[in-house]
DNA sequence: CACCAGGCAAGTA
DNA sequence: TACTTGCATGGT
């Protein structure tokens, strides 16, 4: 039985290994990070593929520019995303998400991102229809800055592996990671794109010992 | 047919 | 503060 590696050490691990297994992701959850933004609160609580189907329907109208989509009536926005579920819940949230970026950034993303990472952080969870995922997914793959994502994914491989409970809180596991790890926007948008990836292909079934799954020699 | 998917906010006690 | 419920489509 070898010795449990010290936490920073773990995630190190963990990281080399699914580098290894799967190699870089170079992932990118959309075309521009207006577009990342609208998937991040499109994806709440719903499958990725459904996701893309809603995005493909603004694109065809060409509302995925802020100024676009802030322009176009809600329930219009409700029947294009209407793939992703929950399509009148977030449509009203994709416009409370850009008037936020009009009034206070007068539409501008640049502007928006030079904020200092705590305000931004602070005041996109402000904006009703944010939390802490999606705030998050926005900081780390829209704005480029150093944000963990910790997403059902991550919380259930990790507590599958004995790693975290399966009831540790979203800031609790996030800090697990930052502060074990360089504050590296390109290591965190790797690591959990091989979360994802580990998550889609290897542990769907809630079997934590699969034989493939690259996480097993940590158990 | 049941169950789940890259959450979040509002309601209840 | 701590729990529960509503939101909704599409794939397996």
């Amino acid at each position: 039985m070898k010795k449990r590696p010290s936490a920073p050490a773990l995630l190190k691990e963990y990281y080399r290994s699914l580098l290894t297994s799967f190699g870089p992701q170079g992932w990118w959850p959309g075309r521009t990070r207006f577009e990342v933004i609208v998937g991040a609160i499109l994806t709440q609580n719903t499958s990725w593929t459904n996701v893309e189907k809603a995005i493909r329907n603004l694109r065809k109208d060409r509302l995925l520019t802020p100024g676009r989509l802030h322009a176009a009536e809600v329930s219009r926005l409700a029947s294009l995303i209407r793939p992703a579920g929950y399509f009148n819940i977030k449509a009203g949230r994709l416009r409370n998400f850009t008037s936020f970026l009009f009034k206070d950034c007068g539409g501008s993303l640049d502007q928006l991102f030079r904020k200092d990472p705590a305000t931004l952080r602070r005041e996109l969870l402000a904006v009703n229809g944010v939390g802490p995922e999606t705030a998050d997914s926005i900081m780390l793959y829209a704005a480029g800055k150093p944000e963990f994502v910790i997403d059902a994914y991550t919380k259930r491989i990790f507590s599958r592996h004995g790693f975290t409970s399966p009831d540790t809180g979203y800031d609790e596991i996030k800090t697990l990671f930052m502060d074990n790890l360089p504050r590296d926007a390109a290591l965190f948008n790797e690591y959990h794109a091989l979360i994802v990836k580990t998550a889609k292909d290897y542990c769907k079934t809630k079997n934590p010992l699969c034989d493939e799954c690259p996480l097993k020699g940590y158990l």
